[in-house]
DNA sequence: ATGTCGTAACGTTTACGA
């Protein structure tokens, strides 16, 4: 089973170049982040001509998640729970019927948090203390889940090119980190780094200043997994060279194969 | 020179979020 995540940065500017790497990459569930579009105005056929099931969650102009996938998904659930007044859709979760194994997947897109100190901090970290709660209880189920998406989180210095140019930023700081770690040490798996070690592996680089080009970059989307997951997978990558292409979203696709 | 995008709206330009 291959998942991939991407964070698409707006459904309607990438309504090409979208399907042009589904095509390629032929991912069996697609997380998507930021489709920055209501339901009712996703473009779901273009997805579904493509064999594609597909999930939503939605809001005006900003945020949005959703799901696709070849495998037929049961129990979708939309919304982060821990807060009835949070308008933001930032997460959608639902089973994915693997030809061996069930897996419980959540698509996120974890808040920025900028600037830091202040209110929407404060938004990312009760977030984050939220997505941590509900990763204990999807572990007590003892079945495979698997939680990607945009974080928002350079886990470590060797994420970022430029280490020091993130120093006071949302997406970096002590206190973030330490969020994203509490996830991670209640028994969650990083996926991306249970393959590959070392610094120089990025899935965003700003559209500013010529970020790509000098491949000033930093790895922020992130495939998390629990033990029963873990014990499934067998690779993962970043399509990279997605970020060269004709309007490009901001972030490229990472993915994970599991044996499920 | 905060240098780029994407989206919305009292829109052919500005504000906001990232």
């Amino acid at each position: 089973m291959k998942i991939a995540s991407f964070n698409i940065n707006g459904i309607k500017a990438r309504i090409e170049a979208l399907p042009a790497w589904l095509d390629e990459a032929e991912p069996d569930v697609a997380l998507l982040q930021e489709i920055k579009s209501v339901d009712e105005n996703f473009p779901r056929e273009i997805f579904e001509d493509r064999g594609y099931n597909v999930e939503t969650h939605g809001q005006k102009g900003f945020n949005g998640v959703a799901i696709l996938s070849k495998l037929p998904l049961e129990d979708v659930s939309r919304g982060l729970p821990g807060d009835p007044e949070d308008e933001q859709a930032r997460w959608i979760e639902a089973t994915v019927m693997g030809d061996k194994t069930a897996v419980r997947v959540c698509g996120l897109y974890l808040p920025n948090g900028n600037p830091a100190p202040g209110p929407k901090y404060d938004y990312k970290l009760a977030w984050m203390e939220r997505l941590r709660a509900r990763a204990q209880g999807l572990l007590a189920s003892e079945e495979p889940v698997v939680m990607a998406g945009d974080y928002n989180i350079i886990p470590q210095d060797e994420d970022a090119a430029r280490p020091e140019a993130w120093r006071k930023d949302a997406l970096a700081l002590p206190e973030s980190r330490a969020a994203f770690r509490r996830i991670l040490n209640i028994g969650f798996t990083e996926a991306f780094r249970a393959r590959t070690q070392g610094p120089g592996h990025y899935t965003f680089w700003d559209y500013q200043a010529g970020a790509w080009n000098k491949n000033d970059g930093i790895r922020i989307d992130h495939f998390l997994l629990s033990p029963q997951a873990a014990d499934l997978l067998t690779d993962c990558q970043i399509d990279k060279d997605i970020r060269a292409r004709e309007k490009p979203s901001d972030h490229v696709p990472i993915w994970i194969t599991l044996d499920a």
